[in-house]
DNA sequence: CGTCTGACGGTAA
DNA sequence: ATTACCGCCAGAC
């Protein structure tokens, strides 16, 4: 197990990980940070597929200006969870501006 | 190998 | 604000 694919994988699960509590990050940008500009839809892939008994805080990870683009039950337990870190929650819409991750001088 | 899909992102209307 | 489309690319079939 050291294919090129599962190490890509593993850095955008590190990525993820690295998310500070209270923070927020775009697919893009911790596809940025894991070395893959411009993959965001790779991003989603992978948190779409985590088997149930991972601990990433992958409900840190949003869309493009600030938009939810889970759904369903999802939807309603990423804006619980990130209420819980003190990020507002409107209509399945965030400050990003005041929470995103990583922003310059960390 | 060809097509379709999508937890994206951006632009246009 | 909402809808539609396009570019992108890894999987599923």
């Amino acid at each position: 197990m050291n294919d090129p694919d599962d190490l890509r994988r593993q850095r955008v699960l590190a990525t993820i990980d690295a998310i500070p509590r209270g923070r927020l990050a775009t697919y893009g940008g911790v596809a940025l940070e894991a070395g893959l500009p411009g993959r965001a839809r790779y991003v989603a892939r992978v948190l779409r597929e985590l088997p149930a008994n991972h601990t990433l805080p992958w409900h840190r990870v949003v869309g493009a200006g600030g938009h939810l683009r889970t759904s369903g039950p999802s939807a309603t337990l990423q804006a619980r969870l990130l209420r819980a870190e003190g990020i507002p929650v409107r209509a399945g819409r965030l400050d990003l501006a005041n929470h995103v991750w990583p922003r310059a001088g960390e």
